[in-house]
DNA sequence: CAGCAAGTGTTGACGTTGTCAACACCGTGC
DNA sequence: GCACGGTGTTGACAACGTCAACACTTGCTG
């Protein structure tokens, strides 16, 4: 045994953390995809990063403003899987369904991520002004390739945002049911992902001659 | 003072209770609609229905089962308003949007409840049996309506689980972004509400002339 | 009618959790 | 070289879900 009990020379790890606030954000989101947001306790992360149950609170207000941040990180990665969903097609109606297909699929293989930034642990009257940018982000990439859409002729010319949200509703619908296990009547999951987006287009397509 | 300290004679309540599993449940209820379901504690109904901490461990197995409970009453109400909508009107058309109305009308004025039927809290790899059935029945009542509207040559001659879980995708995304706050971007509820029904009923109408 | 068993409700206690207050350490700028 | 703000620690507390042991009540069996 080392006879040194107090004083230890050169500590692994130094008093300061460094970027304390990186670690318990990865540690957090880790944590979440592994045991689920309810499994999620803060003296576990503290423990799992190497560092005291409340050191957390020096960067997070509570427990909630750490979800916040969780919940913002998730919205800044689906607009990126998003847009990189449009810009690898041709700014067209298949990059269109691309895009869907990785809006689901963003939250299929991330559900407790995808729970936290919708399943009201976050906001609840709280406005985060970060949260909200993100957020924002990411709805603004479905309404750039929409507007795109439209402006080709292959979408009906209505109103942008309520079309957007349209789009919106029917992606997030079948995402968190999917997430839910509640899709189990229908038969393969990636038929109804085809079928749902493809009357999803059938809607709001413009059928005008050209 | 009443100087009976001990021995109260008329107790007003009796040890047994009658029907406390219902009280529970009501009770519950009452009290995830004015605080949310994270607002709930065992504690706290208990106190409430007037009965002590543990005694709903002899009804209930466990927080979950009694959440469980309260989703399952949660689906069959919503089943109700669905077939009520839909009798109310001709079995047409028209009646089918009632339907999508009344699906998000349900969730938008009994949001705890709603979330608590698909937020995650219940199941979770568990299954109910009773609270299969009560979704079920739910469903049920949404590919009735599908089926008639079929047979009638409204609406696509397609599978019909796929039909409707297309549907149901839709109006239950709608109901939870409302419920989340997320739909500040739109303008008037309604109108998304009536537009979104509107491009759903387009995407999966029967176009062939008659 | 005696008594016993199952059902129902109570009290006490335990471990876990989020959070606050008070204290210790560290690095930087005067 | 020293004060100070930022960062991390320990101790403590109340609230919560849950278990174990006990008490009351009801209904059945003999």
């Amino acid at each position: 045994m080392s006879p040194a009990k107090r004083a230890p020379r050169k500590p692994p790890r130094p008093y300061h953390h460094g970027n304390l606030r990186r670690a318990l954000l990865d540690e957090a989101l880790v944590t979440i995809r592994a045991e689920g947001v309810e499994g999620l306790t803060l003296r576990e992360i503290g423990a799992r990063v190497g560092v005291s149950r409340t050191a957390l609170y020096r960067h997070f207000a509570d427990k909630r403003a750490l979800l916040t941040a969780v919940a913002t990180e998730g919205f800044r990665t689906l607009r990126e899987q998003l847009v990189s969903a449009w810009d690898a097609g041709g700014h067209d109606d298949a990059a269109f369904q691309a895009m869907g297909v990785a809006y689901i699929g963003f939250a299929v293989a991330n559900p407790s991520h995808y729970r936290v930034m919708f399943g009201g642990f976050v906001h609840a009257e709280v406005h985060d002004p970060e949260l909200e940018v993100e957020a924002e982000g990411a709805f603004q990439a479905l309404v750039d390739a929409l507007a795109a859409l439209q402006r080709d002729g292959v979408m009906r010319a209505e109103d942008i945002a309520l079309m957007a949200t349209h789009v919106w509703s029917l992606v997030h619908g079948v995402a968190t049911l999917a997430i839910d296990g509640q899709l189990h009547r229908t038969g393969a999951f990636d038929d109804l992902v085809r079928y749902s987006l493809a009357r999803l287009r059938t809607g709001i397509a413009d059928t005008r001659k050209a």
